[in-house]
DNA sequence: CAGTGGTCTAGACCACACG
DNA sequence: GTGTGGTCTAGACCACTGA
């Protein structure tokens, strides 16, 4: 083990990761070694591996059978995109090796509306600035996002050449602000005329839609999002757990 | 603390709830005690009250703050459904107060088919118990389900007259298969003449569907479940993690 | 039975927020 | 500085699985 500042493991579950995928540690559908034996691997504590099994465990990458040992899951589960973990479109794409394109990008700087006000947190007709844009494969639009921050957090200003299009990305990348989780609340909804139009889609097409709210780690709101999906080219998933205390 | 056979933080999460609801711990939006007080007051080490804090807040009932403390979420965000956490729909509707009635009940045995092979991961035309309901809230239909299982695992005679329709309840109340987690891939689909029938919609309305299979701890897929959700009486919501590496 | 993952403890130090 | 949550350790015992 190297790096400090970044937890240990975080660093242990990377590792993991590699050495599935290079073959060292295991093969698809394979035993890993037992937690004892990751520990004097990797010269951490039981616990640690346990949390760094944690992580990849609720990601889908591995399966834990008690008695028994850690088996790698099957690929295909690993490429997809689980829910739990936070990332912008784009990385997300990029990881499953979709070519995606930005276009019809409408950045504007104007005061909140009652209802981003109300889910930002924010005093009402706050400053806030909206990035609207479409995300293009294969030359269709798939998805239609809208990100309102708070000018506080966030100004036109800041968007520089290097801009992706994703505020997640710009947040992670320059740092600040420190960001905590997010929420996102799922719904189905039939397009409205205008988001039908930038997807072009018939209105009332069917769209699965994202709602969610971007917690820094102080607390405040720092983005308010619309993800609105067509049908077929992503997919989300959640691992669901059982509540050992549900037939309490 | 009582009993054993339950894990110590299940039960130190149960009453840490307890004390929220009873008003003796914290009140809506208030300071909880420190992990060293609650550690202190319920006899046990810090690890496990961070183990049941750590399960309250993937559920949303609580949110820390590093180095301010742990604060207790606003009641809507408890009541509503986090889908990390697997459970019938029954006693999520239970749960948030809201009565509701199945109807139109229907069971059947029969060959399953390839699409649900697939899933099921059994042989192609294996025989299969079929469970599919249709909820009703305040007199409408809100959603409409479909299990299909192994018939190795669930025969049609194990329905006994306490059977709530919920096959997961089942599972969970006869501890029999035991469960590991599910994985739901989340989708929104227009409705098929079929489903919109029986939820008095018209044809191509807006559903969200769940897609899911239910994991016994042998590894073994025990259920393949399809939920259809009508928009508006039910909210999901999923709490997402940030990546530490995902700008790496 | 031996070996695995699951739970729990006691204690330590670090990183962060706030007065 | 003080107190919080975040991370990590070393060691213990329990519960489950399979030979």
């Amino acid at each position: 083990m190297v790096r400090r500042q970044t937890p240990l493991a975080q660093q242990v579950m990377q590792e993991i990761l590699s050495g599935i995928e290079a073959g060292t540690l295991a093969h698809e559908g394979g035993l890993l070694p037992s937690e004892t034996q990751l520990g004097e691997r990797f010269g951490v504590s039981r616990a640690t591996i346990r949390e760094a099994l944690a992580q990849l465990e609720q990601r889908g990458a591995i399966v834990r059978r008690h008695g028994v040992g850690t088996f790698v899951a099957s690929s295909s589960s690993v490429i997809e995109a689980g829910l739990e973990v936070l990332e912008s479109l784009e990385r997300m794409a990029q990881r499953i090796g979709l070519e995606t394109h930005m276009a019809d990008a409408q950045v504007e700087e104007r005061p909140a509306t009652p209802a981003e006000a109300g889910r930002l947190q924010v005093a009402p007709g706050s400053l806030v600035l909206s990035v609207a844009r479409t995300i293009l494969a294969d030359e269709r639009p798939v998805a239609y996002l809208v990100d309102v921050v708070p000018a506080s957090v966030l100004r036109q200003a800041d968007l520089g050449e290097a801009f992706t299009g994703s505020v997640l990305d710009l947040f992670l990348c320059r740092g600040e602000p420190p960001l905590s989780h997010s929420r996102a609340d799922i719904m189905a909804e039939a397009a409205a005329s205008s988001i039908a139009r930038k997807l072009h889609l018939r209105r009332g097409a069917t769209l699965l839609k994202l709602q969610a709210q971007l917690f820094a780690r102080d607390g405040r709101i720092v983005d308010y999002s619309l993800s609105y999906f067509v049908p077929g080219y992503f997919r989300f998933h959640v691992i669901r757990r059982i509540d050992q205390n549900s037939h309490a």
